[in-house]
This record gives C-alpha cells, sequence and structure tokens, in this order.
DNA sequence: CTGTTATTTGAAATTAAGATTCATAAATAT
DNA sequence: ATATTTATGAATCTTAATTTCAAATAACAG
C-alpha cells in the first residue's frame, strides 16, 4: 500500500502552483501537520485557507479532517518520525515548539539504546550495589542529573551526596575509599572540573562511573565504568536538553535496577517515614 | 499499562453525577465517540456539552478533541498490544530494566500531548518574556525540573531562582512584584509546601504559573496560569521517574519558545562569555 | 434551624475551526 | 484583441468546541 506521503509526492506534478507549496511544506515536515488548524497551516505554507481544502479534495480527501486523520496513521505505521527535525523555523508558536520537544526528547530518549553496553551497565549496577557512599558531581546542564540521582540514591538508603561547588567536592573527595563510588556526568567528557575531580576521585581508590557521550574523550578513556549517552546532536539553540534527557534514562536504569535488587519494603519504609514527618510538621 | 477505558471506568466513583453518566455511555459504545461532536454525545448521554467538556478535564485530558484522539490510539492498538509492561518481572536483569525505562519514559512524554492546553501556554509564555525576575520553586521528585529550569532562564539572562529551602523561599517571596513569576511544581498539585508559597507568591501580586497534573487540585485551582502535565501512572516503585519527564518537557517548551522570542544573539553573547571565563579560571 | 459557602449543572454567549462563496487576476484559447 | 477558463485568496458562513454565568443543590458553620 502506498503511503499517503508518497502519493502526494506522485500528486505534486499534478496540483497547481498554490497547493504544490502545500504539499511540498507538508512533505517536509509530516509529524507537525496533525495538530495544526488550516488557518496555521495556511500562513506557514503562505497560501489561503481555500487552497488548503481544496488541497485535501484534490489528494483525494473529503475533508481537512479526515486528511489529518488518515495523515495520522500514516506516520504512527511508518515510524518516519525519525525525519531531521532540528530546523526552527520563524514563525513557530509555543505550541508548535511544545511538539518539537515532544518528539527531540523523544528520539533523544529512543536512541539511548544504540550506545549502551550490557557489560557495562551491569558493572556499574554491582559496583552501586555495594557502595557505601556515592557522590555524583556533574556542571552546567548535567547539574540536572546529578542533583535527580542524588535524591532518587539517597530514598534508596544510600549515603548519597552531590554539590555543585567544586571547592566543597575537593574538600570531600579526600574522604571517599575503595567502597565508594563516584559518578562523573559529562556530556562531551572534555568538562574540566568534571574531569579533574574524577581523577582525584580515582587516586583515593573510589571506583569511577563516567555517564558521557561514547567518544575519546578524557573522561571516557579515564573511567572504570562507562555508561554512554548516544551522540545526540548539539545544537546549541536547544542546549543541553536532550543529552539531558538521555542521562536522565540511564540514571533512572540504576535506580530502578538497583531498588529491584533491594526489594520493595526499602522503599515503603521511606514512604512511611515520610508520611510521619509530613503529619508532624507545623 | 492502563487503557483509558479502565481509566474511566476507575474514575467513576470519584466523578459527579452528570459526569458518571458520560463516562458510562462511553464505556458502553467506546467505538462510537470518535466520530462524534460534544452535542451528539451530549444529546445521547443526556448532559450538558459544558459538562462533557469538564469530563475530559476530569479524566486528564486537556480538551475533548485530544480525549478523542487517545480513545481512537487506545482502541487502534488494543489488538496489538505491546508487551505489557506495566510488571516488573523477578528475573528482569538491568539491562530489561533499561529497555522498560526508556519505554516509560517515551510514552510518558508522548502522552504530555494530550494534557497541555495551547492557550494556556501562551500565557505561560508571554508571562515569562515580560517576567523581571523568574522564582522556580519543586520539592522532592519535581526539584530536577525547578533546577533544570532555573539553569536554563538563567542563561537566557533572567534573574532567575530557585532553591529547595522552604525559608530561603520565605524570605524571598516578599520581595516580589507584579513584574514577576513564580512557577509553581508539583505533579499532585496538593503539596503544602509549593502550596503555601504559591500562595504567598500570589498575595504579594506576582504571577502563578503552576506545573502541574491535570486535575482538582488546590495548586491548579489557584493558579494564574495552568500548564497540565499528564496522569501518568504514579507506581510508588518508579517512583517520580514519569512525572519528571513530563514536567522537563514543559520546561523545555518555556524555555525554547522564550529563547525563540529573544533570538539567538542571547545564547551567543552567554557562550562568548563563558568561554572567556573559562581561558581566565587558574 | 438558618444563613453562608461551595459544588454541580445546563443555557447562553463566545471563540475558534472548517468549509463555501465570490470577485479578481492570470493564463490560455479563439 | 477578446472570450473563456482556471487559480487564488478575502470575506463570509456554518458548525464545533469552550467558557461564562446564573440557578439549583448540597455541605457546613454558627
Amino acid at each position: 500500500m502506498k503511503s499517503l506521503l508518497t502519493k502526494i509526492e506522485l500528486a505534486l506534478g499534478q496540483l497547481s502552483a498554490a497547493e504544490r507549496r502545500i504539499g511540498e511544506y507538508i512533505i517536509q515536515q509530516p509529524d507537525a501537520i496533525p495538530h495544526m488548524t488550516t488557518k496555521e497551516l495556511s500562513e506557514k505554507s503562505g497560501v489561503s485557507e481555500a487552497t488548503i481544502i481544496r488541497f485535501c479534495k484534490s489528494i483525494g480527501m473529503g475533508s481537512f479532517k479526515s486528511f489529518k486523520l488518515a495523515l495520522m496513521k500514516d506516520l504512527a505505521l511508518s515510524d518516519t518520525n525519525l525525519t531531521d527535525f532540528s530546523v526552527l523555523q520563524q514563525k513557530d508558536s509555543p505550541y508548535d515548539l511544545f511538539h518539537k520537544v515532544i518528539h527531540v526528547n523523544k528520539s533523544a530518549i529512543e536512541s539511548c539504546a544504540d550506545s549502551m553496553d550490557r557489560k557495562e551497565l551491569m558493572k556499574a549496577v554491582d559496583a552501586l550495589k555495594a557502595a557505601q557512599k556515592i557522590v555524583f558531581f556533574g556542571v552546567g546542564g548535567s547539574s540536572t542529573a546529578a542533583v535527580d540521582a542524588q535524591y532518587k540514591f539517597m530514598r534508596l538508603g544510600y549515603q548519597s551526596i552531590t554539590s555543585l561547588d567544586f571547592h566543597y567536592m575537593l574538600s570531600l573527595i579526600p574522604h571517599l575509599t575503595e567502597n565508594d563510588v563516584f559518578v562523573a556526568i559529562s556530556t562531551s567528557g572534555q568538562t574540566k572540573d568534571v574531569l579533574e575531580l574524577a581523577r582525584f576521585a580515582k587516586k583515593r581508590g573510589a571506583k569511577v562511573i563516567a555517564i558521557t557521550n561514547l567518544n575519546k574523550s578524557p573522561l571516557y578513556k579515564e573511567a572504570d565504568i562507562r555508561l554512554c549517552t548516544p551522540n545526540v546532536e548539539q545544537d546549541f539553540r536547544i542546549g543541553s536538553t536532550s543529552s539531558r534527557m538521555t542521562q536522565l534514562t540511564v540514571v533512572d536504569t540504576l535506580y530502578m535496577s538497583v531498588f529491584h535488587h533491594l526489594g520493595e519494603n526499602v522503599l515503603q519504609q521511606y514512604y512511611d517515614a515520610r508520611k510521619e514527618m509530613e503529619s508532624l510538621r507545623r
């Protein structure tokens, strides 16, 4: 069966100038169409609303609504949503951007599967399970993952530490031993602060786990255990948005694995205690 | 994973009389709904159109349209039910868990589209654009989003503030004015600390934006602007993993929208300055 | 009880989306 | 050069979705 998009492509020749404009626009950004209105689409593609309705009829759809539905079904099936999405259009409204963000974040997470090494992951989980102290460190965009990880492992009963302050860390690391784990988070693997602290921690005998892009960076080379995030396009406009999603996915995995090993009762304790605290407050 | 219909069935108890009527009608004739208009459905189920809209919000859908779409997807998928994922198997290896986490996170982000209201989003972006100070607050799992947001808006040149410390916030809020924005982040919308600070900020005249689940929580009701996250299944074992992903997606959208408005040069400045700092250090 | 407040609800009004009409301009044929 | 067809968008109309508002009812405090 021919996909709707192929059909449009073939039809392009037969269409009038304005209708062709719409067709081309749709082929470029098929994922964006289903949540658009005729008005939006008309503005973005530079034709009138009337022409859009005519376009739908031209390619054999009874109404704009049917067209959107058909397109949606099509996209869901063919999974062509890998269409390069990078371009931000000048006229994008917040709602457009919202859908683009959803798409970018989803595909970032999806591509996590490619870069992860099964054995390294297992090693990391084993190390964390056995750890006495766990220290997380990341700066800039990567601090989000560090903070999140710290919180999650604290909930599991670990002595779990993080700070954004380099000097705080400098004072902390001397107390690490070979029973402890230092988790260094850096997308590029080249961030000076992270690298230096990781080296320091390693010198103290702690196991160093790196959550970093799959590449030949210093951090990648020097870590004991490497949990790799995919090299998602680092658009400086989008910032670290995508890489943060991948880092968090790795963190979630570590958390789930350790939690799964410890058993449910651990968290139950946490919740019971928390409830009590809640009732005490004020 | 729970189907939309199961979700409705479970919600029946909580709903008001009229809303329950709709719910029951939908459960009886699910296939018929996607083609109906609010008017038709209101006639058939014997309630007003307004109640139908309210029903959609009650079960966590941003609009009647989103509801119909979600229902359609649900019905289409019900046969091809993928790996039932909800249960964690005893023998799951870290690598298995990794793939489950990927799946859960992806679908959480996907369902963001259902609960977001286009107009509220626009209002939020406008408010942020015009803001003098922006304060983010979230505790527990939601602190991650607050920290991330604070960082992102700082990069855009805003006076952007967050802290985990309730008392720090208490000292900060008196200085807010009607030119400022307070962003309250809470999945449940019932967290005491968040709620109290949001009220306080509102009293000071600041605009209150809530990033919270679509439900009838106090925070939802009292906020000036509501950015709703979907009611993803809250398994206490998985923790706030999914809801954090949805919160971050909302934050990303706000960031992208404001950035897109300000123009690229803003961030360029930030990067230039940062490079210089880097070279100065040590 | 009684007055007060919150909740539920549908009628009516508003807003937004989609489809149609019609005048105009360009292309083509005669 | 004139008539005829075709393509197009502005304005209009129609329908659908959403919000507002006021009445009715339920819950509650004094």
